[in-house]
DNA sequence: GTCTATACACCGATAGAC
DNA sequence: GTCTATCGGTGTATAGAC
């Protein structure tokens, strides 16, 4: 059997990348609810109306988006060296989410938009594969928390939902924007005050 | 000199505290892009019509709402006993925002809606009241860092943001939802995780 | 000053020609 | 499958009666 692409799959294809990469910067630029159609048709150079021959809604569009990030994040933790202490993974996947944002990628949490928020509980692939990432840093909580590195205040909840949120916390905005940091110092500053906060531990 | 209040003058502020109030919720509930005068009007149970003879825009009703808000931060700063050290101060300005917000209030930063962030930054007497808030942020900072009590590796301006995003963090409601801890103690973890990270420093 | 009614603009989604 | 044109719905803000 031949396993040639028809040309105009691999046209269809690329423009779909196009559509997505296009969706991507208009989402952590102007989120949910300010990014219309128009702009995702402009940005990526085709009308408004052939985007629904792609993607039937917007909603399906914003969830393709976030569910490949969402692949990503898996890759990344599957690429971690296996002798890497549980902490360490912990520490890494906040640095790649930072990094990555600061790349122009979209942070984890659609938790700007109740819109979407709504919208992607309905949406299976993406549900299936948050749920996957979910159980991913619990287990790795878990593991840290019985290796002793973890602090007894802070319960696995909130370690979790604050790595989400970090991905998506403004003060990185507030930085850049500023400029006296390098985006690599930005990084560096958030995951120490996430890890080991903002008391100094010199002293006794 | 007589200093009787007309009735009508009386009725007429009570109503627009009724709007401010209203606002505030929905603010903390739908945000301000999902939020409608409509939802503002039917909350206050008035005509949506009638809104604009109090506030001229919905941006100006925003911005009412989130300066009454610094006012009440630099209350709460005022009040706090001199002889605290610095970092105390910090502290409790942050418990105070989680507790503040547990309890129905506004989330400080407006970092949700690109189109109220752009409108506030016209907004003279939000402004005013941002920049000294912030101006006591970074001198209680400074103060607590000159005392040694603040890690070398968090620079100012990343404490101060991380105070305002701590505020509107989205892991406080993720936590509410879930149901697991009480109110305080979701504050207190997370008071802790941002003073004294995720790490356990009980070890070497 | 509060109401009803409406002007005006924008957006998501669809229809139909090519 | 891509375009142009448009529908239906919604949201801010205003006009005018009372």
């Amino acid at each position: 059997m031949t396993l040639k692409i028809p040309f105009r799959k691999q046209q269809f294809d690329a423009r779909e990348e196009a559509i997505l990469d296009a969706v991507n910067g208009l989402l952590s630029d102007k989120g949910y609810d300010l990014m219309t159609m128009e702009d995702v048709a402009a940005a990526v150079g085709v009308a408004k109306g052939s985007l629904y021959k792609h993607f039937s809604s917007k909603e399906k569009l914003a969830a393709a988006v976030l569910s490949r990030l969402l692949r990503e994040t898996l890759a990344v933790l599957d690429a971690m060296p296996a002798d890497w202490p549980a902490v360490r993974k912990l520490e890494e996947i906040l640095r790649w989410s930072l990094q990555h944002r600061l790349r122009g990628g979209v942070p984890h949490l659609p938790s700007t938009s109740r819109a979407l928020q709504r919208s992607l509980i309905l949406n299976l692939e993406y549900v299936a594969l948050a749920l996957r990432v979910n159980k991913r840093f619990h287990t790795l909580v878990a593991a840290a928390r019985r290796a002793g590195d973890i602090a007894a205040a802070v319960p696995d909840d909130v370690i979790v939902y604050t790595l989400y949120s970090r991905a998506c916390d403004p003060t990185v905005e507030f930085l850049v924007r500023d400029g006296k940091l390098t985006h690599e110092e930005i990084v560096e500053a958030m995951v120490a005050a996430t890890f080991d906060g903002f008391r100094s531990h010199a002293g006794a």
